[in-house]
DNA sequence: GCCGTTTTCGGCCCGACTGTTTTCAGTCG
């Protein structure tokens, strides 16, 4: 049984929890759960690299690290991990998990009342134990349950989407108070993650405590859980929590820049101010000289970075995966924008599972100013989706033809089909078929659970197959409800890198796939990518805006992007890798 | 536990809010 990545990060994080929970040195919990943040973005074969040794060559991987994974990839076990398990209860990782309550407590709880579960933390809240220790009290008892019962009620992650709408509409209301100067919605939003546990506001104004007061007392209020002079935190109807910093208008860049993170990016921006010499918070960048400390006037965020030497780094790209190093040498590259999106390559018509005919989505399109549209409905298979037959897709190419006389000028129409890929890697139609159309996207809607190894197979077959352009959501990952298959998708990058055959990215917020982190290394190895809402009605074109800030995030510029091409460039795309059928015997 | 253009030892990012204290520990981001 291969070693998983997944496994080894696993493994990192649990020994980071259980040394929090004994109060380990903090810097020795860091560099655990360093170690498996790091592996998460590495590439290549995570076993690989430990037997070989090689991990040791990562920065953040020491002796100790190393020896510990290399006996977890030799033996399968790990003693040391065995050895802390053995100190508590697994049952107290759960409890670790309840918001406010934190290693210490978890730790005090388990020796003082001997809790080692959710449930019972829960009654030893209610029976007045909790409240009767030292430094607690019925505040506290209260908190814990109120903590427990939104853990249990609430999804603990928002959707991007969703998350943004809460977090808009907060920021409307605040910004329509004069006391507010300038505000911004910071955070993991303006980075573009996937998924949020909360949304920060930052703003600036010379009136605090009015600008709080309207903050706590906003009509989507559900609770108020802090309200204090520069932060406050709500739970908003919903169960999202909104938290608000408010600093003064010459501090706002400090501020906006800090808490918009991520939390590793700032950690090496004030490394990096330490060793220049200076100092950075919330509260603005200092020179350091001894006791003193001056400010250094900042009056945007990219005066900020410039006086670290940096050039600017977009929000998107503040992760600490490489940007800081990149932009002490050379200017971001110029991300994609959305003006630079000229069409969509993957909807789906009422003739499969969509609600629109072809006219309505040409006319939808060309109303958003795109100046092409690829029509991609399922495959025979896909007999969930009302998939077409061959007949039907026959009938569906003379109707796009038909449509053809009539398109808005300049505008042009690709004829399409989203190919199911079969359990055995084959194509959905004979190759006859496939190439009467334009271009074709191969995707897996069937057998999600197939090995990781036959899966890989499976889709880098498809990828060979002469007709295939482009590889639509290629982990079939549902955020929040359903994980990605198994597949090698570093595999996968490479033989559509070979191939010359385009990723999708999935701009249905549902999917987002591939995911975010795999592009600046795809875009390196050739990878084209195609962002695309897999729209099946109108309103799914609106998703497009959210494909463009998530392949922002991957380091995408236009030019890596088919749909920022113009259509001519874009049906050589598809020649190029389109190719002639071999003459049939039967005709 | 990791790391090194101050360092192989001694650092390691910084601050707000809460609750329980009466100066601070815990938690969070």
């Amino acid at each position: 049984m291969p070693l998983a990545r997944k496994d080894v990060i696993d493994l990192l994080e649990e020994i980071a929890m259980w040394l929090e929970i004994k109060g380990e040195n903090s810097f020795k919990i860091r560099a655990y759960a360093n170690g498996a943040r790091t592996l998460q973005m590495l590439e290549g074969d995570v076993e690989e690299l430990i037997l070989s040794g090689d991990i040791g060559k990562v920065k953040g991987f020491g002796k100790a690290l190393v020896e510990k994974l290399t006996e977890f990839a030799t033996t399968g076990k790990l003693d040391y991990l065995e050895a802390l398990r053995a100190e508590f209860p697994e049952s107290l990782l759960e409890v670790m998990k309840v918001p406010n309550v934190g290693p210490k407590k978890v730790q005090r709880f388990y020796k003082e009342l001997e809790i080692t579960s959710i449930d019972e933390l829960v009654a030893a809240c209610e029976d007045g134990r909790i409240a009767a220790m030292s430094g607690m009290g019925a505040k506290t008892a209260g908190k814990i349950i109120d903590s427990i019962e939104r853990m249990r009620t609430n999804a603990a992650f928002f959707l991007f989407p969703d998350a943004r709408a809460a977090a808009e509409a907060v920021a409307e209301e605040l910004r329509a108070l004069r006391q507010v100067k300038r505000l911004e919605i910071a955070g993991s939003l303006r980075r573009y993650k996937t998924h949020t546990k909360d949304a920060d506001l930052i703003a600036s104004t010379d009136d605090p405590e009015t600008v709080m007061a309207h903050f706590v007392g906003l009509p989507q209020v559900d609770i108020v859980q802090e309200h204090g002079q520069t932060k406050s935190s709500i739970v908003v109807k919903g169960g999202m929590q909104v938290d608000l910093r408010l600093v003064d208008d010459a501090m706002y860049p400090f501020a906006l820049h800090h808490f918009t993170g991520g939390k590793e990016h700032n950690v090496a921006m004030r490394s990096r101010a330490l060793k220049m010499g200076m100092k950075v918070s919330e509260w603005g960048l200092f020179r350091t000289d001894g006791d003193e400390e001056t400010l250094i006037p900042c009056t945007d965020e990219a005066s900020l970075y410039e006086a670290l030497g940096l050039h600017y780094i977009p929000p998107e790209l503040r992760e600490n995966l490489g940007e800081i190093e990149f932009a002490e040498s050379a200017e971001c590259p110029p991300l994609v924008t959305e003006d630079d999106y000229r069409g969509m390559l993957h909807c789906h018509t009422h003739a499969s599972d969509g609600s629109e005919s072809i006219e309505n989505l040409v006319a939808h399109a060309h109303g958003l100013g795109h100046r092409y549209l690829g029509i991609t409905d399922h495959s025979k298979s896909s007999f969930q989706a009302n998939g077409l037959d061959e007949e039907r897709l026959l009938d569906q190419l003379g109707q796009i033809e038909a449509a053809r006389k009539s398109l808005p000028k300049g505008f042009t129409l690709f004829a399409g089909v989203e190919c199911d890929i079969r359990v055995d890697g084959e194509l959905d139609y004979e190759d006859e078929i496939l190439a009467q159309l334009d271009f074709v996207i191969v995707s897996v809607h069937s057998a999600f659970t197939q090995s990781r190894e036959d899966m890989t197979k499976r889709v880098i077959k498809a990828l060979e197959h002469p007709s295939a352009c482009m590889l639509a959501h290629p982990t079939g990952r549902v955020l929040l409800q359903r994980d990605a298959y198994a597949i090698d998708l570093h595999a996968v990058i490479d033989a559509a890198a070979a191939n010359n055959v385009a990723i999708e990215f999935n701009c249905n917020p549902l999917r987002l796939d591939m995911d975010w982190t795999f592009w600046h290394k795809a875009r390196d190895k050739g990878v084209v990518c195609s962002i695309n809402p897999d729209a099946h009605r109108l309103s799914n074109f609106d998703f497009i805006e959210l494909g463009i800030g998530f392949c922002r995030k991957g380091w995408l510029a236009a030019e890596d992007i088919l749909n920022c091409w113009d259509a001519k460039k874009v049906a050589k795309f598809f020649k190029a890798r389109k190719q002639p059928p071999k003459p049939s015997a039967a005709k």
